[in-house]
DNA sequence: GACAGACTGCCTACTAGAAGGTAGGTATGG
DNA sequence: CCATACCTACCTTCTAGTAGGCAGTCTGTC
């Protein structure tokens, strides 16, 4: 077919083995599980994705051009640098909070790198470096414009955010309450954003 | 048989099953496996642990009361709050350096949560529960003898604390490098101690 | 102290179902 | 006519879990 539905049965596919793995990670969803959902049989599945290790290679790199695309949609409408951060948890609030994506696909996967397949392990942690990369930018540019004051170097201060927000996504899961993200991320943009003076004692929300 | 062996069968059972959680969570790991590395047959696991779900709400249970017991002990032979975060993080530093316990078996387990049986996911959840009311607990003892200062209140710099824990062992994974536990969890330390005056500008490792 | 019975720990052998994956067919549309 | 998308039917291997046997050990009773 010529295309021209907007949205492909591939594209259902890796739609839903996304969430199942946002779910369950690697081992937590199958083929039955992918055929049910989109209604179509197992086998039509391997007609799009030869082996397990494709469908999920595939969508982990989809995830990181979305990522990728995401934050350099944010760097041209945002400028400052804390409201780039600000929209970043803020997203991740959303999704959590309304259930639709209540992890990132990345972070997941990441936990149970050892009995992932080496080529997914891979894009995994590019994400991560890429993350990484991005935030540290973000922060630099902020302390350079002496809007943000780290305690520590923008790396340093990156990876910190980083493993929060991470850390945030997990203790809300666990805790099965969404406001447990925001109680944590909260307070890294209150604490970055506080060092400006050094002056009156803010309380944080 | 009356005992006698200091490590009976059912703990190297439920050692090797909690190893292999680490590794790959509830579904990365089967019956197989652990025959394979105890050395007896997949009937005889059954015998002690009739079921996975058995086998795993005992490990957890277990677990559970190794933290209570080794936080316990803690509290006895540190009394210092600020010391006794600093041996926390220095016990998870450990355990990942030398690869022997690289995770968290509660929050590995927590990020899978959606996919667990009900009652391992209670037990998980507990888990959660009581590190973060002692996290509290120190906080808010470390608060009152003046020796930490909080930006928000003990129980949100508590969660926050857990949190970046908890991803700080998450990047160290995906990295595949162990320093990165310490370069986010020394951060958070030299933050709860810098704040005693407003004074002087540190600047952190 | 001998002995039956119960219990423990582990075994071999098996099951039903689910896993990922394959072979080969059919309908459709450029 | 050929490629795409999907199907039925099948295979192999792995999954958790069961049935039943066998050797040792602990216990109570004579």
């Amino acid at each position: 077919m010529g295309m021209g539905n907007l949205t492909s049965t591939s594209d259902d596919i890796l739609a839903c083995a996304r969430s199942l793995i946002v779910a369950g990670g690697y081992n937590g969803f199958s083929y039955a599980d992918i055929a049910d959902v989109v209604g179509i049989r197992k086998a039509s599945i391997h007609h799009h994705f030869p082996s397990k290790l494709d469908l999920v290679r595939t969508l982990v790199a989809r995830y990181r051009e979305e990522a990728k695309a995401g934050v350099a949609k944010l760097e041209l409408q945002v400028s400052d640098p804390l409201d780039q951060l600000r929209f970043y948890v803020g997203y991740w609030e959303a999704c959590i909070a309304d259930a639709s994506a209540p992890f990132c696909v990345c972070a997941l996967l990441a936990s149970q790198l050892p009995v992932l397949p080496e080529a997914v392990g891979l894009e995994v942690r590019a994400h991560f470096r890429f993350l990484s990369e991005w935030l540290t930018s973000v922060l630099e540019r902020g302390m350079q414009q002496g809007q943000l004051r780290l305690t520590s170097s923008p790396r340093a201060e990156a990876e910190a955010f980083m493993a929060t927000v991470h850390g945030a996504m997990l203790s809300a899961r666990a805790y099965g309450d969404p406001k447990i993200f925001a109680v944590v991320t909260g307070q890294l943009l209150v604490r970055l954003a506080l060092r400006i003076p050094c002056d009156e004692s803010h309380e944080a929300q």
